[in-house]
DNA sequence: GCCTGTGAAGCTATTCACAGCT
DNA sequence: AGCTGTGAATAGCTTCACAGGC
């Protein structure tokens, strides 16, 4: 079955909310309220994965959980690869670093020797060209790219290489990717602009 | 005139990428390959920001940068709040510090006492019960959510309170907001596991 | 009566296909 | 020949409207 990129998103959201607050069980209208869509939306989601509640009370917290995490989890996690540790990837990693059951850091590369073989929360960090070799070893599947503008592409075409089929992409620029691979983009200093222009655009209305 | 938020996005990552390099015309297809998109978006794009090119000579780079100027920027410039000075918010400030021509964190806000009246990146902090003031006296039009997710909401409310009509917030809960008010939500774990899941279908497949 | 499940409609975004310019 | 501009077609996503169950 293949979920919509965006079903995915509200989805993560959902067991977010429903992880929280103790509910046996939920109607679509409350789990819409709470994530701030409409109880139709919730609906198709739902069906969209698979899921279906009674008319008498709504959805089973429990399991849909299950369900949830049937889709969204791999039962054996994930090791992610961080790739640049300046100021952002040092964030990245201790806010990633509240552990995630199933995603974890597990290592981190850069090219700057003064910054390879240190342990930061508990993570340690390589030489930028021992990726492939690292990647296999500690059986990496995702890569998360946190270094400047310019390296970027580089940083993604070294995941690419060592068999990384999903990126987090921190850095302003878009990757050029084989198309099997999937990249979320992050762009902070876009989100912010886009803002400011809507905040403009309001005024002038 | 009003532009879809998609093309926005867009918008803002041309005008990024024709700032570097010193292009004096450049060709749909070029600028397409650029962002990672089609050359058919880039000239839809550039028709609905209302500027056209020429055959011969594609799109004049200088006259383009003005007119996405134009239409993303406000003159003034914005000023921005950001609320929650912790690990996250501090990061940003030195992350938005890097001079933006337009956008300028102004002003930040704290419920925690020991935070407040430092002074971190060349921005004052305030008691968040201050914010409404404030907000008025510099002229704040944006504001930037970085507290904990039970936080959040208040945090969205007193903005709203003081009128800001654009919110950033990277606290990973949705916003409930008048619909006046613009809500760019940047939700790192949901990215991350978004990334992961895709990653698990990958190889399932 | 109030809920879920869902075909069909409606809306938004992207791509096709080609006319028109130089 | 190679580009832009754009109506029309397509694809993707959300909402409507309502049938069916408890």
């Amino acid at each position: 079955m293949i979920i919509p990129a965006k079903t995915v998103e509200r989805l993560i959201v959902y067991r977010r909310l429903l992880g929280r607050g103790k509910r046996v069980n939920v109607f679509s209208h409350e789990l819409g309220q709470l994530a701030n869509v409409t109880a139709v939306q919730v609906r198709r989601d739902l069906m969209t994965a698979g899921f279906s509640g009674s008319p008498r009370r709504g959805y089973v917290v429990a399991d849909l959980m299950d369900r949830l995490t049937e889709i969204l989890d791999r039962p054996e996690g994930h090791n992610a690869a961080l790739v640049g540790v300046g100021n952002l990837g040092l964030s990245l990693l201790s806010y990633f670093s509240v552990r995630h059951d199933r995603i974890k850091v597990a290592a981190a590369f850069d090219a700057d020797p003064a910054k390879v073989c240190r342990v930061v929360s508990g993570c340690r960090c390589y030489d930028v060209r021992e990726l492939p070799a690292r990647a296999a070893e500690l059986d990496i599947s995702i890569g998360i790219i946190a270094v400047p503008a310019g390296s970027a592409q580089a940083a993604a075409d070294a995941l690419v290489e060592a068999g990384i089929k999903g990126i987090l992409n921190f850095a302003p620029v878009p990757l050029r990717t084989p198309p099997e691979v999937l990249v979320e983009q992050v762009d902070i200093m876009r989100a912010l602009e886009k803002v400011a222009h809507f905040a403009k655009r309001q005024r002038e209305e």
